[in-house]
DNA sequence: CTGTTAGCGCGTTCAA
DNA sequence: TTGAACGCGCTAACAG
């Protein structure tokens, strides 16, 4: 790794950034209301003036402050987005579409980065506040007590996207967690699967998820289930050693992983040991566009659409910032999830 | 999907959010300039005050208008990231590593996805100049000229990371892709693989890569090599398809693919073709830390240090932020790479 | 230790 | 169709 210093000579005589509204006016001999016009709702503004103005604007390579425009109109054009986390995939997805389809729209997204952590969480929302965001999304509807009160003291509409639950803040666009691990006990036990296993990261959602399995679980009577958690985040290292720590416990029929990444992991350790999958354990996964489906026949997944969460949440949005009159209406939306099951396919 | 509408008779009176400085002031007893100090410099202020202070603003609510400061500092504490797509994992590290290590020095990172497109980096970089971040990242060295000339006379900090060039515009952060080249071709050679294939998505730095190894096989007097470019993005369905394409052109010994997706792809076709990896054919991938290599032992792919780059990225924007002296300086470092190769290890 | 004054760059509101 | 005055909420600089 190579790394030196140079002076920087290269860098031009930093002709200054500072060009305002006024500077423009000036060269163009008008006022700075006129090239404000000229900028924002050309139709105001005299055809030969207009011109003029643009020629100003090029020349000086005016760029316009939008902290002081969002200041003087109340309206920052910045969405602000919270997510546990990006390293997995399991949100790009929904933060790409809901990115694009506020952009289309003029909106620059502000993200924010929580590591699952509560208080993290509550501390960007107070400083993500302050740039005074037109909207907050959030991922998931757990939030500490303080973070609910000051959002919902807010006027700033909010949606919590992934989850579902009873209460939401404002809108709220996702699936059930529990619907979810219903579905995939009826799914598993109708395969004929008797002996399950679980295995989770030691995340809200994760266990979450788990939970509902468990308690779907015991429904049909079965109690005593192995749960194997793991530290965040869910690694495929974390899969691999998660199912060594499952096989001391006696091999079950299928373990029902809270992500793909896990599942991936015992794939790996699963070859590595000539451990036949399905045939001798059957793996289930959870996720978006997940690979893990498509690479191994032998996986069976939750595919939930980001995509689907991401568009509908930035709809609902823009709705009631650009919209007309459902202002005061509350949105919510269940997104529901698919069962992939390649062997049935 | 179920999906209803219902008055938002669950959002409270909506008290307002438009809770000021002066509005504090008042109700401790105070100037304005006082709650300010209390805010940002506590040791200026007489300890009874600032609890008076403290109260109001824990009863009012108040969160401090970012805007407004960042008008009269000039400092906004926001960093403008550019990136390519967000889809693919081979950028999450970075992003994440990049985000913590600033939010930590107390910088808010604001998003834009130029989707590979140079007009949209453009426009980007336009409107995300207005909210006058501190610093702007860049992915990537290949811009539109209005591009550069535009940030080549910014007074702003401005770091491209990933690829590395000749003429950075500010500050450069990344690994050769050449270098990359020369290194895979001569690894595969040693290796005794002799007929070569490649699968590259269509997009610049994908591209790149491929000319680079088309070059260094050319230099080892191997011409033709068939080289299949498929559309972005970089999907497993593409790496499958490219793969039956290639297969027309008769089977080679190894395949070199821009990104483990298509490795995958290709990987996933095998498997369901019978197609032995990698005694009939080899796959080389390229990523961050990916799953390929861990997934599937017979993939061998060029590891790119994601989390490297993002910190070091981010540390000499810091450096030049906070940082005292070196403020005229250039930083230009080589972060190389890593071969994985599981046979070997 | 605290207050006063002035202004950051823009847009709203009137008047011309 | 254009301009003048004022204020958005905050902080730098100087007084006291």
């Amino acid at each position: 790794m190579e790394e030196h210093y140079r002076p920087s000579a290269s860098r031009p005589p930093q002709t200054n950034d500072n060009v305002t509204l006024e500077d423009v006016a000036r060269l163009a001999g008008v006022t700075a209301m006129t090239v404000s016009r000229t900028l924002k709702r050309p139709e105001l503004v005299r055809e030969a003036t207009r011109q003029r103005v643009l020629d100003a604007v090029r020349v000086t390579g005016y760029v316009p402050n939008l902290l002081a425009g969002a200041l003087a109109t109340n309206r920052s054009h910045l969405v602000a987005l919270l997510l546990p986390t990006i390293a997995t995939s399991i949100f790009t997805e929904l933060v790409q579409t809901m990115m694009s389809t506020l952009a289309a729209s003029g909106y620059e997204t502000l993200l924010g980065l929580t590591d699952y952590r509560r208080e993290r969480e509550e501390q960007l929302v107070h400083t993500l506040l302050g740039r005074r965001p037109d909207a907050i999304v959030l991922t998931g509807t757990d939030h500490s007590s303080v973070t609910r009160e000051r959002l919902l003291k807010t006027n700033v509409p909010i949606v919590e996207v992934w989850d579902l639950a009873d209460d939401p803040i404002d809108m709220l666009v996702g699936f059930s967690h529990e619907a979810v691990g219903r579905a995939v006990v009826d799914h598993l036990l109708r395969k004929s699967y008797r002996r399950f296993a679980l295995m989770s990261a030691d995340d809200p959602r994760g266990m979450r998820r788990s939970f509902s399995i468990v308690e779907a679980l015991r429904e049909h009577g079965m109690d005593d289930v192995p749960l194997e958690v793991l530290p965040a985040p869910a690694t495929l290292q974390a899969g691999r050693e998660g199912f060594i720590r499952l096989l001391d416990k006696g091999l079950p029929d299928v373990i029902v992983c809270s992500t793909d990444m896990l599942a991936q992991g015992i794939l790996a350790e699963a070859a590595s040991r000539g451990i036949g999958i399905p045939q001798q354990v059957a793996v289930m996964g959870f996720g978006d566009l997940s690979t893990a489906a498509h690479v191994h026949p032998s996986l069976s997944t939750v595919r939930i659409d980001g995509a689907m969460i991401g568009r509908l949440a930035a709809e609902a949005l823009l709705q009631r910032l650009d919209g007309n009159p459902p202002f005061n209406e509350t949105l919510r939306v269940d997104t529901g999830f698919t069962i992939i099951d390649r062997e049935s396919t």
